[in-house]
DNA sequence: TTAAAACATAACCAAATGGTTATGAATCAA
DNA sequence: TTGATTCATAACCATTTGGTTATGTTTTAA
């Protein structure tokens, strides 16, 4: 999946707060209505009505009606697309973080000379 | 690399802005000073000043000093530890998808009957 | 039929965020 | 020495964010 900016903007946006992680990571033992999801937490009802909008916004995760109750899934993609963007340049900031390690390292050897 | 909630709050917070992530990307390519750091945007310099210090906050980036010019360099663990985070659960998002998804295929067949 | 359950929505609030202009400090170059 | 460069900081502003209480709607269960 190609992301672009903004995608990358809800995504993370989304995933930086401990809340809605912590629903991310319920969701990932299967899926959940909003009140067993809310269990967790001492907020109020709309405060994770909101949360739960947020991650809808940010396509990580879908609702379906069921009765009276709303069951929420995940939704994979866009969590493994912003893990791709992340390893995709971590790699590269290690390759930059140990050049420039081992440029200070000798910068500091010829000192001592 | 061990992350607390605090740590994943600042670490996605400060990759949920398209300016800072740029910043990121730019960083990948070598160290640089505010200023070459700030030339892509045309934002004011202490908006770029902030910017920075999210993502040092975050652990993201270090800076030192060199004359008048502050150099700064990519620190890559923060960034490798929320990539790990993210492509664990995905993991587990992904399964819980494919096998939400084929319940549903199931369902629908049973009606078809 | 009526009360409870499971939500959404609206209105409000304080704090955080991302931007600005103005100003100042340190360093360098002419 | 003095002016330009490279930054940081302070003060301010509008918008967003994360929370609240109050209220309404739909569905279920008694």
């Amino acid at each position: 999946m190609v992301m672009n900016q903004q995608d990358l903007d809800l995504t993370f946006g989304a995933l930086a707060d401990a809340t809605r992680r912590g629903m991310l990571v319920q969701l990932s033992q299967g899926e959940s209505n909003v009140s067993a999801l809310a269990e967790p937490y001492n907020i109020s009802q709309p405060a994770i009505s909101k949360h739960l909008r947020v991650l809808e916004k940010a396509g990580l995760i879908e609702r379906r009606r069921q009765g009276r109750e709303q069951i929420v899934r995940v939704k994979p993609e866009r969590a493994a697309a912003a893990a791709d963007w992340l390893a995709y340049y971590t790699q590269f900031w290690k390759q930059q973080f140990d050049a420039v390690e081992n440029y200070l390292k000798n910068v500091k050897k010829q000192k001592k000379k």
